[in-house]
DNA sequence: CACCCGTGGTG
DNA sequence: TCACCAAGGGT
């Protein structure tokens, strides 16, 4: 019961593999991507880039990676700042953990490797937020070193390429050995890039443009005609959806009253309007004022409506319902957060801010015109 | 190893 | 509206 599929996987031909490497690095020359990071050898610069583009689109990427290099020139610079900068740098970009890990290593090489990326494959994996593939990555493209990736492009690129009979997760340690196998040990720089260029604008994971493929005459799922089947994908179960009631509590002195998240967990160290989630049959307005007794640890009451923001995260949903409410009792305290303070509309563009809380502050922008 | 951790674009 | 997707790592 339950049995899954055997793993099957069609090693490339020792003959197959030069006529690849050499097929591929030609392509890259004609059809390769020119990226921002890819004017540079810095590994500083190539690091951040990797940082950002974990789970991330270079469309997205591209402005973040400017303005960060704007601010943060080198590994010193970043260390020394305010973990608050940082986040609100990165605001928007999503997974704040990467931002969290990347203050901490430059803080790590600024102390144990006076300041300069180190260049050798255990200290750099050594390193908060960086795993294989991305330390494959850096250590590749800054240094020319050979050492293989195996990011979400290389994964369908070498699963098509192979046939892969299982989803590419499922099949992590063959995949690695098939990057490992096919690496240009001549040109490891050219070769990861363009394996990552391949995955990104031929082989799409719809509709591959097979033809354009310099791989497709030695392409198992090609040949097999499973292009548009590979790589498997795991079924994935409904996302729970999550009623959130929200505050915004004001006080005498026209402030309003933020919050910031735990260092640990979902946005950690980021900044945000207290609320909680709505118990069966309980309104809107009870919730928020239970919320805010709890959390908080103050008495205030519960006004207008003021917006309604729809968002997903990876693992759920929530629709949050904001209440512009009146502060009547108590000092604030840190019950459930890090800490509590009472801001201005105007200060509070300064603070980092998720994104379906952003869409609050517009609201109450737009609403003060 | 299964689960956690964001966001914006797309069909 | 909704499911799926995009240069993964930590626990």
């Amino acid at each position: 019961m339950g049995s899954k599929a055997a793993l099957t996987i069609r090693t490339v031909p020792k003959s197959a593999m030069q006529p690849l490497r050499d097929s591929l690095i030609n392509w890259y020359h004609q059809w390769g991507r020119d990226l921002p990071w890819r004017q540079t050898l810095d590994p500083y610069a190539i690091w951040i880039s990797e940082i950002m583009l974990q789970q991330t689109q270079v469309k997205t990427v591209i402005p973040y990676y400017q303005q960060w290099l704007k601010t943060f020139p080198t590994v010193q610079m970043l260390a020394v700042a305010d973990q608050q900068q940082v986040l609100k740098l990165w605001q928007g970009l999503g997974y704040y953990a990467r931002a969290r890990n990347l203050h901490r290593a430059a803080q790590i090489i600024a102390e144990e490797w006076g300041g300069q990326f180190p260049d050798r494959l255990n200290a750099v994996l050594q390193l908060p937020g960086i795993g294989k593939t991305t330390a494959g990555g850096i250590l590749s493209a800054a240094f020319n070193q050979s050492v293989p990736i195996l990011d979400g492009n290389v994964k369908r690129v070498l699963a098509r390429l192979t046939a892969l009979s299982v989803p590419p997760k499922r099949a992590l340690s063959e995949l690695w050995q098939v990057s490992e196998q096919m690496l240009d040990l001549k040109h490891p720089r050219l070769f990861n890039q363009a394996l990552m260029d391949l995955g990104a604008t031929v082989c799409l994971p719809k509709q591959p443009s097979c033809e354009r493929c310099p791989w497709s005459e030695y392409c198992q799922a090609y040949l097999l005609n499973l292009q548009s089947k590979l790589p498997m994908s795991e079924p994935r179960s409904p996302l729970p959806h999550k009623q959130i009631g929200v505050a915004v509590i004001w006080n005498d002195q026209n402030q309003v009253l933020i919050d910031k998240r735990p260092q640990k967990g979902l946005l950690g160290g980021l900044w945000e309007f207290p609320g909680g989630k709505v118990e069966a049959g309980e309104s809107i307005p009870d919730c928020i004022q239970r919320e805010i007794k709890e959390e908080l640890g103050i008495e205030i009451n519960v006004g207008d409506h003021l917006i309604t923001v729809d968002h997903a995260y990876t693992h759920f949903k929530v629709t949050l319902t904001v209440h512009h409410c009146r502060h009547l009792d108590g000092e604030p305290k840190p019950l459930e957060c890090d800490e509590v303070r009472w801001v201005s509309l105007s200060e509070i563009e300064t603070y980092p801010f998720p994104s379906a809380n952003q869409q609050i502050i517009d609201a109450l922008h737009q609403q003060a015109l």
